[in-house]
Parts: structure tokens; C-alpha cells; sequence
RNA sequence: UCCGACUUAGCUCAGCUGGUUAGAGCAUCUGACUGUUAAUCAGAGGGUCCACAGUUCAAGUCUGUGAGUCGGAGCCA
């Protein structure tokens, strides 16, 4: 019989007291006292701890558990017991341990380790509690976008990956050869192609790993992440934060739902994430500006001689990690920033008609440090303001050839946004660094493993 | 790209103003133990002190160069 559907979970163990079940999974830890063995059991769903009495078992079956090393793995029966005693409150009374391989000198312990060495072992180091928890977050982060917008009406549009341009002319793409049709890109975003599609279905996302070569070495940031993106026809930009607004509500509150015992595990304040309610905070460029200022928050300038000076925030400026730290200091659940000056923001963006020194453009940023999840804008619908901004922007125009397209043909107002999933991830789970939420962090000195 | 820090046992680290044979805890191995939770107790093994060059009677320690890693800035999700 396949053991597919057989399987005892440890998760599942609740509802097994008292039967006589078969756990498969790693050895977490092992402590022996005499005739007792201790085995702590991991299956993927949980942890089980696992008690081997001498006198109750065959000689073999003792001695199958006493050269038991960390994750070497097992199939262990027994009878499931409710007890005070062990962590989880169930632990499995054993009758037989079978030994699928004996792990030798497994390099992760229970003590502490250096990040070098964890990133090293990231294959190995994805079995940790933390980790284990962390990734069973993500999970439910992502499905949680899939159903909200699965659920709205919206319908998932791929955008490719292999792109032949820049999508924001600046940033930095990774390269690669195309056959003979020269070079192509790894995508940085599946924006201007998700615009294509919502001119087909109405209300669509793209959802998938994005790849930028920024030379970038802090903590939130990766050259490989994934971003969901929604492109909706006939969204304004108020429209589009009500809707950023409404999804990361239901994200944080589904994670609340469904992963308790996970962000117990993380030693997360669930209170902070309970607060995540509608409606965030928003605030304008330029109130936030007048805010900085008000509030004596300098900007460090560099003078030409080397030395810095401190100055008052001028209008026009964007926004660094310190001002954006600083503004959420006051905040305990998102804010969005809109309207940004458009000289510091993307071609794409509409100009705000009643100031067109702005742009229709947004960011919501998370609090507790967490920093930007979310970048958006209404997108410019006019063909002759898009092509006169590319061009200022010495963007090659046949290459956008197809994206004017879009204007000339049954052009109609349009808005959308980026969520970073890492970074969602990252201010959900608590973590220090946005390595630690994805499987295999790709990073500006890291490829392996 | 810019600024700063670090590199000593499998892991995490200590090692003073340079001075005999380089230390601890954990991990590993051997033994004891019927309730461990980072078990405890007794014992054992384990080192190219990142690399190269230099100063010195003498370098883990001082100087220079290089490599690797980490943190931050800018850029962004």
C-alpha cells in the first residue's frame, strides 16, 4: 500500500491519543538517561517527543534508538499519549524504531551558530524550528495573495521573465545572451506587460520572481525576489491604495488565522499584527515633508570638499531609509506616502493634474522598521506625454513601441503596484534580515547554495 | 560604488604592554544514570591562529598587501 494518505502527522497527533500510530520524519535531538531514550521527532508538520523504555521494547529496538544522531531518520511507532511533561503535550509511548540512515556528524547543533556558516548549510539550516516557521509563514503569505485577488475578481496574467529592455530605464539588469537576436534581460518587474494584459481582462497579477542587480548589501534587500503585482483598467490612484490597503490587511490577518503556533515559534507580538486594520495612514509627499521639518529631521549632505552638513529636507528630494524610519516612528500599522515629486519617480507615472510638479505615485511603508512593501502609481494614459517622457528619459523608443501601443488603441486610466513578498514576509515574521525568508537568498556576495 | 568591522578547534568565542607546550563552552567518542527539555557527572581525541611579505632574539598578538565574510549608506520591493 502507498503510504501517501497513511501517514500519522505529527500535527494530526491531537486526534491519534490513544492509538498505536507510526511517526516518519528526522531526529531533532536525542537525550538518553539509562534505560530511557529520549527522541525528539521531526516530520515536517511538527515536532513529537518520542520516549524508548528499555524494559518495554526489544534489545534491537534499544539499541536502534541509542545510535540515533541528530536528523537521522526514522520511522518510529507507538502508542500516542497525552503528557504534561513533553513539549507539545503529546509524546509517543515506542515500541519500534526502524532506521532509514544514520546521519554522521551533522553540522547545525542546538547551540548558536554564525550567519556565514547558516547561509553555508542554508540546504540544511532550512530544517530549523525558526526557519521551518518562518517558511511555513511565507506560505501562507502567498496563498493568502492568491486568494484575495483570486477572490476579487482579478485573474493571474505571467509576465516574462526574459525581457529584451528595461523596464525602469535606471536600476541594473542582469544580462544574458539571446541567440542571434542579441541580448536579453532578467525581468525587474512584469509591470508594463501586466498594463497589457489588464487591457485585455479588466483586472489581472503577475506573480513571480523578479531579478535586480543593484548593488545593494543591507538587509532588506535581494537580487533575486518575488513580487506580486496587480494592474486593474479604470483604477484611479485612490482606487489603487484602497486596494493595497485592503490586501495587506487580509494578508497579515490571514497569517494571523492560520499560523498561531508559527509566530508563537518566532516569539512574534501578535498584538502588533492584530492592530493591522483598515484604514492605514497616508500621508502626501509634501506633508511629509513639512513633517520632517517640523520635526527637526535632517538630511545629511556631502559638500564638495568631503565634509557632511545637515540641512532642512528640501522639496524635491525622495526619501531615504533614515526619513522613512523616522516618519513610522509615529505609526503602529501602515502608512501610505503618495504623490512624490515625478522627478524622482518612474516615466510611467501620471502627473498629478492638480500638481503636475507631483506624480500619481505611492509607496506604503510597513512599521516596526520594516522599511517600503508596497510601490504604485496611476500609470500615464496619455500617448503623448508617455512618448515625450521617454524620450526626455533617452529610453530607446522602439523598444517601447509596443507599451505606446496601449495608449493609442482604446487608452483608458489605469493604476497598479508592486508587493515585495520578502519584504511582506520579513515585517510579518519579525526577522532581522530578508535572507532568512526566502529558501535561497540570492544575494549581491552569495549564489551557493 | 562609498564608509566601518571581523577572520584562532567541527561550531560560538577568549587570548592583556609581543615571551616556553594556544584556552573555554558546545559538538564528537567512551562510561554511569527511569523524565530529559541547551540534561548531568567522569574521561578522551581534536589547531596551517585566513594568505603572503615585513619588523624583531622572539609574532595568534605589531606593519603592509591581498582574499573572504559581516554591518551600514545610496538604489529600490
Amino acid at each position: 500500500m502507498s503510504p501517501y494518505k497513511s501517514y500519522q502527522t505529527i500535527e494530526n497527533l491531537a486526534q491519534a491519543v490513544g492509538q498505536h500510530v507510526t511517526l516518519r520524519g528526522w531526529v531533532y535531538d536525542r537525550t538518553g538517561k539509562g534505560k530511557l531514550q529520549f527522541i525528539k521527532l521531526r516530520d515536517g508538520s511538527g515536532i513529537c517527543q518520542c520516549v524508548v523504555f528499555k524494559p518495554n521494547v526489544a534489545e534491537e529496538v534499544f539499541a536502534n534508538a541509542e545510535q540515533l544522531t541528530q536528523e537521522s531518520s526514522v520511522a518510529i511507532s507507538g502508542t500516542v499519549r497525552a503528557e504534561e511533561r513533553a513539549p507539545g503535550g503529546f509524546e509517543i509511548d515506542v515500541t519500534d524504531v526502524k532506521i532509514y540512515s544514520i546521519a554522521k556528524d551533522y553540522p547545525i547543533t542546538p547551540k548558536e551558530h554564525g550567519t556565514e556558516f547558516l547561509m553555508e548549510h542554508r540546504h540544511l539550516w532550512l530544517r530549523s524550528s525558526r526557519q521551518h516557521a518562518i517558511m511555513r509563514v511565507r506560505s501562507s503569505v502567498i496563498k493568502a495573495i492568491r486568494d484575495f485577488f483570486d477572490g476579487n475578481g482579478f485573474r493571474l496574467m505571467d509576465s516574462p521573465l526574459l525581457t529584451p529592455n528595461a523596464c525602469e530605464g535606471t536600476s541594473t539588469l542582469f544580462e544574458t545572451e539571446y541567440f542571434d537576436l542579441g541580448k536579453a534581460y532578467l525581468s525587474q518587474s512584469g509591470q508594463l506587460y501586466a498594463e497589457a494584459s489588464a487591457m485585455s481582462l479588466g483586472r489581472v497579477y503577475t506573480f513571480g520572481p523578479t531579478f535586480r542587480a543593484e548593488r545593494s548589501k543591507t538587509r532588506r534587500h535581494l537580487t533575486e525576489f518575488w513580487m506580486v503585482e496587480p494592474e486593474m483598467a479604470f483604477f484611479d490612484l485612490n482606487d489603487d491604495m484602497d486596494l493595497a490597503e485592503d490586501m495587506v490587511e487580509y494578508i497579515v490577518q490571514y497569517v494571523l488565522k492560520t499560523c498561531q503556533k508559527e509566530l508563537a515559534t518566532l516569539g512574534r507580538d501578535v498584538s502588533k499584527l492584530e492592530a493591522v486594520r483598515r484604514p492605514f495612514y497616508r500621508m502626501s509627499y509634501t506633508e511629509a515633508v513639512e513633517w520632517l521639518n517640523k520635526n527637526n529631521v535632517k538630511l545629511n549632505k556631502k559638500q564638495a570638499d568631503g565634509t557632511e552638513i545637515q540641512i532642512d529636507f528640501p522639496w524635491g528630494e525622495d526619501f531615504g531609509a533614515p526619513q522613512e524610519e523616522a516618519i513610522m516612528q509615529q505609526f503602529d500599522k501602515p502608512c501610505i506616502i503618495h504623490r512624490y515629486p515625478s522627478e524622482v519617480k518612474a516615466f510611467y507615472m501620471k502627473r498629478d493634474p492638480e500638481n503636475t510638479k507631483c506624480a500619481l505615485a505611492m509607496d506604503m511603508l510597513a512599521p516596526e522598521g520594516a522599511g517600503e512593501i508596497i510601490g504604485g502609481s496611476q500609470r500615464e494614459d496619455d500617448h503623448d506625454l508617455l512618448l515625450e517622457r521617454i524620450i526626455h528619459e533617452n529610453l530607446p523608443q522602439e523598444a517601447f513601441q509596443w507599451y505606446l501601443d496601449l495608449r493609442k488603441y482604446g487608452s483608458v486610466p489605469h493604476s497598479g503596484f508592486g508587493l515585495g513578498v520578502e519584504r511582506t514576509v520579513k515585517w510579518i515574521t519579525g526577522a532581522e534580515h530578508i535572507r532568512e525568508v526566502i529558501p535561497f537568498p540570492r544575494m549581491i556576495y552569495r549564489i551557493v547554495p
